[in-house]
RNA sequence: GGCAGGUUGCCCGAGUGGCCAAAGGGAUCUGACUGUAAAUCAGACGGCUCAGCCUACGCAGGUUCGAACCCUGCACCUGCCA
């Protein structure tokens, strides 16, 4: 069988690693207990986090224990970023937001067996320590000096960084010596933006407790263009459904570049690399049939929505993507992919035209916009080229009566049913 | 605390009294070519009841027929001095 750390190689999910044969040879000996952590800064988890949610299933499933660490404390402070400093969220907003987290965390790992997950919430051991007991244990090991000399602190001694930012890497250390104390935790995964912050709390075991633990980051992912990935036109992939519907989700990767999607197939689904091999070669031959594109997002979509939502985003796909005629599709075909796109419900009555619709469907940030689109020849109703931007959606327009399928451009399809 | 400079549209950045919704670049959107890909070329890119009007150049006030540009005060940032 391929040692689990071969296959993640092979996946291309190795930027960086502590030790590498050291690594090699505790996971090899017996299963171990890694841990990864998730800072509540938004309400949701996005495809980033997915990653590296997946890179613990991996783990997980080669017989080691996962504890999936919600950050309550950490998120609190939030880490450095290049950008500046950032705006504090309330406790409330982040206790709400350590439940989203925790719960979405909670789907993609097993809970039950030998190496079943544990989730687990550094609120826990950073709510009852005092400021005393923090300097002498755990800031007596940090050396001022090598905090300053860290990329993301030393960029940001010209602009600026609080005291509050600074310090973050202690309570990220800490929260790897509370779960090596705690569960025997030897492994620290996560992205190689967490690097720097994963290895001071390697660090800080060896100095504090005199003991030898590992860690690995993932690489950052990016489009072909070197910019992260993750972002569409309209914002941050999330992996709640209600911020990123399941078609929107299933979207954001059909449009994965050419030259992308063989290596998102590999680090973002478990496929075995043999098969991802295969979809390579016939994606080289043919790479205007879209045959891995299609099979990256029905994968990725399964794992975060599950088979039914997968379905009901292939079926709106096909449905308004397709060659086949719109008006030929039944209504509660259309209907079902409308509604899976986002339609809206508009009122005959309020006589709409196209600039309306356009605007409540989504398609246009402001009737400027809208008005911008159809100028520019940009949009469509029911695949029509509509060049009056005060066209009125009568019901001989609407399609079984009721429904505008509307597109800006060749991608962006939503929709309204006027009643 | 003193002196000097700065704060412009999503970002960077030009503009020092009317020709400024504001050069240029980036990001973004659209078109052509295609395959819901990339590259390339072209256009667009504050809002609206869209040949016009409204809002906008850190904030508040003032001078002027007219201000992003001049004056006063305030806030924040940068450099030099203490």
């Amino acid at each position: 069988m391929t040692h689990v750390l071969d296959d993640l190689d092979a996946r291309g999910l190795i930027a960086h690693s502590t030790d590498r044969d050291a690594l090699r040879a505790v996971l090899s000996a017996g299963p171990i207990t890694y841990y990864v952590g998730f800072d509540p800064t938004a309400p949701s988890l996005h495809i980033g986090n997915l990653l590296q949610i997946l890179t613990a299933r991996r783990l997980q499933l080669a017989g080691h224990k996962p504890l999936m660490l919600v950050g309550g404390s950490t998120g609190l402070i939030g880490d450095p970023k290049e950008a500046g400093e950032r705006v504090m969220n309330t406790k409330e907003t982040v206790g709400e937001w350590v439940d989203n987290i925790r719960e979405q965390v909670s789907r993609f790992v097993e809970f039950g067996g030998d190496n079943g997950a544990t989730v687990v919430n550094n609120l826990d051991w950073t709510a009852g320590l005092s400021t005393i007991d923090y300097l002498r244990d755990i800031g007596k090991h940090f050396p001022v000096n090598r905090m300053l000399a860290r990329d993301v602190v030393s960029n940001r001694l010209e602009s600026g960084i609080s005291y509050t930012e600074f310090s973050y890497v202690l309570l990220q250390s800490l929260d790897y010596l509370e779960l090596h104390r705690r569960h025997g935790c030897v492994l620290q995964t996560g992205g190689s933006d967490q690097w720097g912050n994963i290895t001071a709390g390697v660090e800080l075991i060896r100095r504090a407790d005199g003991d030898k633990v590992h860690a690995m980051a993932t690489p950052l992912i990016t489009k072909a263009d070197g910019t992260k990935f993750g972002k569409t036109e309209s914002g941050t992939v999330w992996l709640d459904p209600g911020l990123t519907s399941p078609y929107a989700f299933y979207q954001s990767w059909i449009q994965a570049e050419d030259s992308k999607v063989i290596e998102y197939l590999r680090q973002f689904t478990f496929l075995d690399l043999d098969e991802i091999s295969a979809i390579e070669a016939e994606h080289v031959e043919k790479p205007g049939l879209r045959a891995a594109q299609r099979r990256l997002a029905a994968e990725v979509t399964t794992i975060v929505h599950g088979p039914e939502e997968t379905a009901a985003a292939e079926l709106a796909s096909r449905a308004l993507f397709g060659r086949a005629e719109l008006a030929e599709l039944s209504e509660p075909t259309l209907a079902a992919a409308l509604r899976e796109a986002g339609a809206v419900d508009l009122l005959l009555a309020d006589r709409p035209n196209v600039v309306d619709a356009f605007v409540a469907a989504g398609l246009a940030e402001s009737k400027s916009a809208a008005r911008r689109a159809v100028a520019d020849g940009g949009a469509y109703v029911n695949n029509e080229r509509v060049s009056d931007p005060d066209l009125e959606l009568t019901s001989e327009r609407l399609l079984h009566g009721k429904w505008a399928v509307l597109r800006k451009g060749k991608r962006s399809i939503s929709g309204v049913s006027v009643s």
